[in-house]
RNA sequence: GGGGUCGUAGGGUAGCCUGGACCAUCCUAUUACGUUCGGGACGUAGUGACCUGAGUUCGAAUCUCAGCGACCCCA
């Protein structure tokens, strides 16, 4: 975990930016000797910790957290039709115990759907059952062929958040698709994180369910992060596991369900959103540490200096503030770096001209610098770490406003790819969005568009001129 | 899915084409001691590497093949 010192390279040529930040700033370590498996640095684990926390905090307002098998057997996986077509290439077979075939091979899940319902089945008796309401944060494992990159592509995802609802019917499952969208905008609202919600098209959802609704977030160079799904499964799961209930007349009714993800993309985001060229920004309410005291040791005045210092250390403290004081024998400058490539929002400089005038000097990670009385420090800091996240999410805001255009034409469209998510019209037809995606190298995101930056409306479909909808075009990651 | 480039201390690199004088260069990191400390300190003395396997050869970081891994471009 040594640092070192240099500038990272540019933001603007962002996979050599993120490579180098993940590991500089100990998110992961990438050298682990499989390909798409990477290792948790401990300061990267704090964070993810943190995220998740909060992820947790938001779900109990009506989850319950559980926790199932990463072995599922192959006849429970193979039970559901579309789905499997959906993984047979990407699941990962336990096939021996030993050196003993096994009679049934056992998948690893890549999501938990066919481990969770067969459960679901025997758990669900009575409408008195419902809605069932539970998540488990899992690691999950899928054979990726492509390039695979730390925290976005994985082969094994260490932190999967997939929430798996039970209702009545229908329109009540629709409502929890509503409510969990709801709930993850409130998460990435708290990271700072802006996000567009869309529905994907028909042939992008997820294998088995209804309909998708996706998050997505933009990265630097203008391409989208999808950080987070909802799916209304209907009745597809609830058929093939036989999920049924005894209902207020005694009739025996499939239940209606849904299903949630979030991944450690989430934390990708947080990176690649708020970063900058001198490495991570992280949002206060995520920060490991949210507060970095540097004392400035000069002449024969050291141990006053550090006296005050732990002073003000436990004052933040008991204020329930991540603070800690970087006592190392380093020049105040090179700490200065340390902390900003860790990204940690705020740093307090203790110096004696600090001591003389009773003050305390900080600098959000913005660089916004300011003088505070040492007088009730705990207020003050808490006052600028909130000034500080609304700046970061004014900027976030910033970017994604400005890296979306509309446009009427294919050409135009494919000029603002570039560097840009483009909103469009669409008829609807999948051959013209077949089209459009081949002229311009893209894919078709979604219709439905939810965002204060894009109007849902009408008009002319960009590819054949027939009446459309609003659709979002982007390339992904 | 197709094509390309590459693998040397913890990180980044030179050396490879043309095999031997390489106990492998430089930057950074790191250890000890001392002097320092309001934006990446300095001195002195240390530490640390040729991806794995097979082959060619008197001799391989260097050539050949395979494996594993990384990065880039196109679909």
């Amino acid at each position: 975990m040594a640092e070192e010192t240099g500038a990272l390279p540019s933001r603007t040529d962002f996979s050599a930016w993120y490579n180098e930040v993940i590991r500089r700033a100990d998110i992961m370590d990438v050298r682990y000797p499989v390909k798409g498996l990477y290792v948790w640095y401990p300061f990267g684990f704090a964070l993810r910790n943190h995220t998740y926390t909060l992820l947790r905090t938001l779900l109990n307002r009506d989850h319950e957290e559980t926790l199932f098998p990463l072995l599922i057997p192959e006849t429970e996986f193979m039970k559901e039709a579309e789905h499997i077509k959906g993984f047979e290439d990407e699941v990962y077979w336990v096939t021996h115990g030993g050196l003993s075939p096994l009679d049934v091979k056992l998948a690893l899940r890549p999501t938990s759907e066919t481990a969770i319902y067969p459960m679901y089945a025997l758990w669900v008796r009575s409408h008195a059952d419902l809605p069932l309401k539970l998540y488990q944060v899992v690691n999950t494992f899928r054979y990726e062929t492509k390039h695979t990159r730390p925290l976005i592509r994985l082969r094994e995802i260490t932190s999967f958040m997939e929430s798996h609802t039970v209702h009545t019917d229908w329109d009540d499952a629709n409502k929890q698709v509503e409510y969990e969208l709801g709930l993850a905008s409130e998460f990435y609202r708290e990271l700072g994180v802006p996000i567009i919600i869309s529905r994907r098209p028909d042939w992008d959802k997820f294998p088995g369910a209804d309909f998708t609704m996706a998050i997505d977030a933009v990265m630097p160079d203008g391409r989208t992060l999808q950080i987070g799904t909802v799916h209304h499964l209907g009745d597809h799961f609830s058929k093939t596991y036989n999920i049924t209930y005894e209902d207020v007349n005694g009739e025996q009714k499939l239940a209606s369900q849904t299903c949630f993800g979030i991944s450690e993309r989430c934390i990708a985001a947080i990176i690649a959103v708020h970063g900058d060229d001198k490495g991570l920004v992280l949002p206060a309410t995520v920060a490991p540490t949210q507060v970095v005291i540097i004392p400035i040791i000069v002449g024969k005045r050291g141990e006053e200096i550090m006296a005050a210092v732990e002073k003000l250390e436990s004052e933040l403290k008991a204020a329930g503030l991540r603070v800690k004081t970087d006592a190392r024998d380093m020049r105040p400058g090179a700490k200065y770096y340390h902390w900003e490539l860790h990204g940690v929002p705020l740093r307090v400089e203790l110096g004696p001209r600090d001591l003389d005038n009773n003050q305390l000097v900080c600098a959000n990670r913005l660089g916004v610098k300011t003088t505070i009385p040492r007088e009730n420090a705990a207020d003050s800091v808490k006052r600028l770490l909130d000034e500080a996240h609304d700046q970061i999410l004014a900027k976030a805001e910033d970017h994604l406003s400005s890296h979306l255009k509309t446009v009427t034409t294919v050409d135009e469209c494919n000029q603002s790819l570039e560097e840009n998510i483009v909103i469009v019209h669409w008829c609807g037809e999948k051959a013209c969005a077949d089209k459009l995606e081949e002229l311009t190298n893209s894919s078709l995101l979604g219709t439905g568009v939810r965002s204060k930056y894009v109007v849902d409306d009408e008009g002319p479909c960009i590819v054949c001129g027939k009446p459309g909808k609003t659709a979002l075009v982007g390339r992904s990651y």
